[in-house]
DNA sequence: CTCACTCGGATAGAAGTC
DNA sequence: GACTTCTATCCGAGTGAG
């Protein structure tokens, strides 16, 4: 992992000059949201901060059912609540995690007092049962603080001596020591793991930070320009994709450094050589087993990848255009712990160009239309009200039109993915025109609604760009794998794999909506010969039951999934919240249950 | 500065169901 | 006729590159 220092002074990117204003519209915004429970809920102020307890106001029920509702038990949620005093959700989601890292890490010792208490028989689903969360075995021996009692005295703050801090935040956390030791330095020695674990992604994303509330404004969506508050200060930065960083002019000195993309948007390689990077150092944590395997959209609001990267091991997303594999644009990232060399890509190779693919299209296709490819395949259509403008726009003007028509039609073509289908005439891709783009079989969505089938496809993988990156798998596992196929939507990994000629023996797919679930299920039952378990609610999915599952078929070989992108995507205009929002802060699950995975076959 | 691109959401009204 | 479900239509801004 490369790391350089960067002076804060060249900190001010122009384009945040002009628009400071608006910040304080976005944030009320935001904070309106039905985004994860942030301090709007409760309500707490400066003083419910303090470790102490004093002051300390009681979170309401509402925003504690809500962490419940993820998987987290309640005593562990409120633990954490109190611990996290005012600093947010972005700030209580961590901390969260944080415990269950440690009831979850058999190497650290876990007594009556750690955040690992056994749920409460509460529960009125048995299938959202919520297991214990000391039960692996490793309760014997020292014992730590207690955690129930009144006394804020709790297990975080019983780890007084530094260097069980350090070595916590490194091994059980993932931090660089590096960075963690710059915490300590920066917050002193008696802070708490929680408040060094803030300051260390707070320098990561909003320069340095010690306890200071506005750190989670820098670092949200949308939140608190930069640079206003870090003046002078210097930090770590980290260099992403994997590439060498060119010139770091003042453009490079932003508060929240975005994620480098790379140019071009190939990933680590492609199948034409494009580039040819096959070889990288994996962090320790992140070899496997299992294989696992992570998706969302590249152009993420700032900090989001960062932030994905740090959970996931500190992994640099490999970001591809899908435009290489297919003739449609799909810009995404993927974090994966998978070989890089020996891939193979999908055979027949689909067209890359929009004639290739639909030759139909060159008839009426105008000469001023200089599509070659499409754009990302979205879950919205044109309205037939904007095609019929078109149309009269075209019909209105002579041929060729004047500039000012060519330039709004193709803005429209460009925005909504149309292909001339006759004279004048523009349509949306049709669902099957999406499925082949995306490697599907034909008629794969068939059966829903269109609606739902332009949603579900706009949603899922770009198969021969998956497909690339897992094909190292099939010479490693000849007798078939067990997946764990979390947000599984129509089964764009299952497809992928098949396609590569890789047996499932053992599928657990989470997906949440309905006639996704039937698409795969169907889907299934006509080409596989494999057990399938669908599952409705990553929630559910509780390290019990994955003891369970892996217990029963053995383990799992890979772990894929893409979180909901919903509050990341760029088309979203109402609630791109970043990873915290509603829908995208799944990805914590996604998190939660690799650890949980690596944690149990680790274990048994 | 301009330009290009983006796995979307809220709403009203239509259509379907009982 | 009340209710639910489905469909069509409308709605910019964040971000990076040049």
């Amino acid at each position: 992992m490369v790391h350089w220092v960067s002076d804060d002074e060249d900190s001010d990117k122009f384009e945040w000059e002009s628009d400071g204003e608006d910040a304080v519209t976005f944030n009320a915004a935001g904070s309106g949201s039905s985004a994860l429970p942030s301090t709007n809920i409760d309500a707490p102020g400066p003083s419910t901060r303090v470790a102490n307890g004093n002051g300390t106001a009681w979170p309401s029920a509402s925003s504690v059912q809500k962490y419940v509702d993820m998987g987290f038990p309640e005593e562990m949620v409120l633990k954490a609540m109190k611990d996290n005093g005012d600093n947010g959700a972005d700030s209580l989601i961590e901390l969260l995690l944080t415990y269950q890292a440690i009831c979850n890490d058999p190497s650290v010792d876990k007594g009556s007092a750690s955040p690992c208490v056994p749920q409460a028989a509460k529960d009125s689903d048995d299938d959202d049962d919520l297991e214990s969360w000391d039960d692996d075995d490793a309760d014997e021996g020292n014992r730590g603080p207690t955690f129930d009692e009144s006394s804020d005295e709790d297990f975080l703050h019983e780890m007084s001596q530094i260097d069980e801090k350090v070595d916590y935040l490194v091994k059980v956390l993932g931090f660089p020591e590096d960075e963690v030791t710059m915490a300590v330095s920066r917050c002193g020695q008696d802070a708490s793991i929680s408040v060094l674990a803030d300051s260390i992604y707070a320098s990561q994303t909003a320069g340095g930070y010690c306890g200071n509330s506005s750190y989670h404004e820098d670092n949200s969506y949308g939140g608190r320009k930069k640079g206003m508050s870090m003046e002078g200060n210097k930090r770590k930065r980290k260099r992403f994709g994997g590439q060498a960083q060119g010139s770091r002019g003042p453009l490079d000195g932003s508060d929240d450094e975005p994620m480098r993309l790379p140019k071009p948007m190939a990933g680590f390689n492609l199948p034409n050589g494009l580039r040819s990077v096959n070889n990288r150092l994996l962090p320790g944590p992140a070899i496997g087993p299992p294989y696992f395997y992570y998706e969302n959209v590249a152009l993420a609001p700032k900090g989001v990848w960062r932030k994905i990267s740090r959970f996931l091991y500190d992994i640099d997303p490999e970001f591809v255009d899908s435009k290489y594999f297919c003739a449609a644009a799909r810009k995404r990232g993927y974090i994966h712990n998978l070989p890089l060399v020996n891939r193979s890509p999908l055979l027949p190779i689909p067209p890359k160009t929009i004639f290739d693919a639909f030759p139909r299209a060159k008839k009426w296709w105008p000469s001023w239309d200089p599509r070659r490819q499409f754009n990302c395949l979205q879950t919205c259509v044109a309205s037939a009200k904007n095609l019929e403008r078109i149309r009269l726009a075209l019909t209105n003007c002579e041929d060729p039109p004047p500039a000012t028509v060519q330039n709004y039609v193709l803005g429209e073509c460009k925005k909504w993915n149309l292909v001339w289908v006759g004279l004048n005439k523009v349509a949306p891709l049709e669902p099957d025109e999406m499925e082949f783009l995306l490697g599907f079989p034909k008629d794969h969505t068939r059966g829903i609604s269109r609606t739902e089938r332009y949603r579900s496809l706009g949603n899922s993988f770009q198969v021969d760009t998956v497909a690339y990156h897992l094909s190292v798998l099939k010479d490693m596992f000849p007798h078939g794998m067990n997946v764990l196929s979390l947000f599984s939507g129509i089964g764009g990994a299952e497809v992928a794999l098949h396609r590569l000629g890789i047996r499932m023996n053992y599928v657990i797919s989470v997906e949440k909506s309905e006639v996704n679930r039937t698409i795969l299920k169907s889907w299934w039952d006509q080409t596989q010969t494999g057990k399938l378990i669908e599952i409705s609610d990553v929630q559910t999915l509780t390290s019990e039951k994955i003891e369970a599952y892996i217990r029963r078929i053995g383990g799992f070989d890979l772990v894929i999934g893409g979180s909901p992108c919903n509050n990341l995507a760029g088309s979203n205009r109402h609630h791109r919240d970043g990873l915290e929002g509603e829908q995208s802060a799944l990805f914590f699950h996604y998190f939660r249950i690799l650890e949980s995975v690596k944690e149990i076959m680790g274990r048994l």
